[in-house]
DNA sequence: TCTCTGCGGTTTATTATTATCAACATCGGT
DNA sequence: ACCGATGTTGATAATAATAAACCGCAGAGA
């Protein structure tokens, strides 16, 4: 929990979309190591390309590594791209924002969004974190994932991001569950004001979830046909995902699917 | 050098397209670290997602929190996509391969590529790290680069990629010279043979260099006429690169840039 | 089938490294 | 000259690396 290595790395998580470049002390009052170490740190993971330090400001930022890195992930195990293609084929076919995430670490990480054209749509940003307890994508990963992830999961303080985020790990363990039994999870309002997400999950090799896809829609919008019409495609692209990744969505997840009726 | 944090990060080093996945042992031994910390270090990054770990398999690779910090950077700071459309129009006008590389931390990584769709034609792998004195990239970078950096990079050990590699410092530093007067460098089978790379440097908004754009071909194929044609294709990209980026060129750059005469 | 070998993973006590804390030097902007 | 910021240094206390074992497991080969 406390390791230097943990400690150092978790130092990237503060540099975000909104923030993208933060200054030491700034670090090293969020992080809540001292400003001696941070400094140290940050040196080390410039000079391996993880940050570097804009010579022009004194503010650290994400380095040109990470993007090194990704290309190298990404030419070996080519996810994101084939993510990207299903969201915009999703977010075509529904006409609302529909977005990806991938399981990184303990979190869920979001690695693609597609935009609808709508003037009035949901917005959000691409590397953003998810909670697991508050979205229909976290919900749907820890659905089918191992005993051991959920309690991990649940096990962390579970922050109400709305009035109608539930926090309770009961309800949450029952709700889970109900979205075994569908395939599919909904999040209503529960991360976000005015925001109804619907999320199915994209699975690993191994049977395990990877990820997730969704769309999101203003809550306002949501009616019963739509609802129909967003599961049912998002079926239609998980499945074609699955199939892309070379994922292998368990026994369960296929009897769900195979229980849903476009009707 | 021998920092827990710096011992931990350059095992990501290890992994690359060519072997996307490697296990404990294997990492063990060539990084010279012990078994048990190794194995220690990677239960920390698959933790934050810069690693995961295949359930199927007992192999390690990169995360998917790497193509979330990729995205966080990106959104920031668009350089990645930025180059892409100047390596796409090098590559397309030349009819040979371009490719463009970032400074990250003290190495140089090769962020993008786009291959000419020839038959015969030079192929690279994004994800790459280039050594700096045995490629034009390194070359152009180094140029520019802060004296206490180039010393930095001169003065590890310089491998012979090829037959025609130049290691000795000295010369090296001559070239350097030239590199300033000219804007640009060229790599006549110094990296990689049958290669011939024209690089050209990047600059930040502080005027030093970012990293470079460059173009590969096969070194039979060069001529006097392509080699202007492609110097002159360079200049013109560099400056748009450099204004997509909000790069700014040091007054030497401007002054080779303005010497430079397509006749 | 049985053994052998190499691998991932874990443990132990010891050794070496590193974080920490406080203080100070330094730079930039107001 | 002020203030808050980045760096930097020192001694002490906390932490992590090391080395050498060990287990369980899988695949290879006899």
């Amino acid at each position: 929990m406390s390791s230097t290595v943990a400690k150092a790395l978790s130092l990237l998580n503060y540099f975000s979309e909104s923030e993208p470049e933060i200054g030491l002390s700034e670090l090293a009052r969020r992080s809540g190591v001292d400003k001696a170490t941070v400094h140290r740190m940050l040196a080390v993971m410039c000079d391996h390309g993880l940050l570097e330090k804009r010579g022009d400001a004194r503010l650290y930022r994400l380095g040109a590594g990470v993007l090194r890195l990704a290309r190298v992930r990404e030419t070996a195990f080519p996810v994101s791209s084939v993510f990207q293609h299903s969201l915009d084929t999703l977010s075509a076919e529904i006409g609302e924002t529909a977005h990806g995430s991938l399981i990184a670490g303990r979190a869920l990480a979001t690695i693609g969004v597609s935009e609808s054209n709508r003037g009035s749509r949901v917005s959000l940003v691409a590397g953003e974190i998810l909670p697991m307890h508050s979205t229909a994508s976290g919900m749907v990963v820890l659905a089918f994932s191992r005993p051991e992830f959920v309690d991990r999961a649940l096990g962390e303080p579970l922050v109400a991001k709305t009035s109608r985020t539930v926090t309770d790990p009961n309800i949450i363990r029952a709700r889970l569950q109900e979205v075994r039994l569908t395939g599919y999870a909904e999040a209503d309002q529960t991360n976000e004001d005015d925001v109804y997400g619907i999320a199915m999950p994209v699975f690993d090799t191994d049977g395990t979830p990877a990820g997730a896809i969704a769309v999101a829609m203003p809550a306002h919008r949501m009616t019963n046909e739509l609802r129909r019409h967003t599961i049912s495609a998002l079926f239609a692209e998980a499945d074609k995902l699955n199939f892309g990744i070379g994922g292998r969505p368990p026994a369960e997840f296929r009897a769900a699917a195979a229980r849903f009726s476009p009707t």
